[in-house]
DNA sequence: CTAGGTATTTAGACAACTCTAAAATTGTTT
DNA sequence: AAACAATTTTAGAGTTGTCTAAATACCTAG
């Protein structure tokens, strides 16, 4: 039974793993949990003798299947816990994540899926990020390209096509990130403009090239 | 800002306490919470330097006030999730304790005060017990004879006059104990026997002797 | 009122996790 | 390819809470 730093750690390389199958350096696993480098090297030793990571010195860890599922897990139980104190205790979206942070650590399967059921088996958090089921699979994501999308669609920002520095700084601007939730309120066929709602408050309009370039996921 | 533990312990004397002002012996302590006499030892001291218990070698502890607040607040911490258990959830009665030892613990004053709310501010956890309001006051609770209530009232079980074997027998064989909620259907003049339903889901009839042997309580 | 038993405390050690400071390794730059 | 910088690891130590074993205090029966 893996104690709540355990998980910590786990998530945290979970995180920074992304697609890249390269090993997580100590450094960043430091930085992310606001530890010392050397805590981590401690840490990952450890770890690695339970075979929840892969490490080889200087090089970064990787998690093992094992670890991977572990982390899978505290995923699926903080995004749950986030849907549910947005949803059923209206907390707003900024207060959550540090009361996510404790409750993700809850241990008691039965409980993690009477509260998934409970809350009406959700796909995505509050954020927009998609929440793992009790097997450890993200539920699949359909992709497009926002000006594929129809009138009254949803749909999450999974990524950009066009990474120019004027483009994502166009997009930081106007406080769109990995992950809101955009919807589609209108959409001008005379110059192919699009009318959005980004997390369900901003409204705004984006060019053709705009929309062309913001890849969404819908789930299906 | 204190630690789980911290938290356990103070619990764990504040139950022992009970009506008596005597010191809670480091023995029963150790037992109330699995650990050893000496680790007891040595935190009841770590907590006396924190002001949270009076301490004097070899007579036991006693919690100051701000000690008794803490464990009033993780008791009406722990009685709102057993309640978010059963009411929300759907978990059984015998399920919740363990879970709710773990809840207890999160932090977060927001959440509780929300929580709460949610909740309809129930006075009572699903065991009959009283759940301390936010500054730590258990709800008053008026006491009656059941043969006193009237038709529709709902009082919780906190007593008896008598005590034979047989009545208390006759009790355990029925089901009914102490923290049981009993809701009156009615109430027949002609024997003075009293028809009612035990925690929402059994039926059935009281003579007249034994419902004026059942203390119960009722909010006020 | 004292001997023996029980309860409690002390002493020393351990496990999990953290830190600082110093040493080792890698990698970058000219 | 040598030297400097950045990253990572090691060594040693601290904190919190636990344990075992031994010492001490308390209490009660004879």
């Amino acid at each position: 039974m893996q104690t709540s730093t355990t998980e910590d750690y786990l998530k945290a390389i979970f995180k920074l793993s992304g697609t890249a199958k390269a090993g997580v350096s100590t450094n960043s696993i430091s930085e992310e949990l606001s530890t010392k480098a050397s805590s981590v090297t401690d840490m990952v030793k450890k770890l690695a003798d339970k075979k929840l990571v892969n490490y080889i010195k200087y090089q970064g860890a990787t998690l093992t299947k094992e670890g991977e599922n572990i982390a899978l897990m505290v995923i699926r139980k903080h995004r749950l816990w986030e849907v549910f104190l947005v949803e059923k205790l209206k907390f707003g979206w900024d207060e959550i994540h540090e009361i996510a942070e404790q409750l993700e650590h809850i241990r008691s399967p039965k409980l993690i899926d009477k509260l998934d059921k409970h809350l009406g088996f959700p796909k995505n958090d509050p954020h927009g990020d998609p929440i793992p089921d009790k097997n450890g699979v993200f539920p699949k994501l359909k992709m497009f390209k926002l000006n594929e999308l129809k009138i009254g669609e949803e749909a999450i920002l999974t990524g950009v096509s066009e990474d120019s520095k004027e483009f994502l700084r166009y997009l930081d601007g106007i406080n769109l990130k990995l992950g809101s939730e955009i919807e589609v309120l209108d959409f001008f066929k005379f110059d192919n403009s699009i009318q959005v709602k980004i997390n369900n408050k901003t409204e705004l309009t984006f060019s053709d090239l705009v929309s062309k370039n913001l890849n969404v996921s819908k789930d299906n």
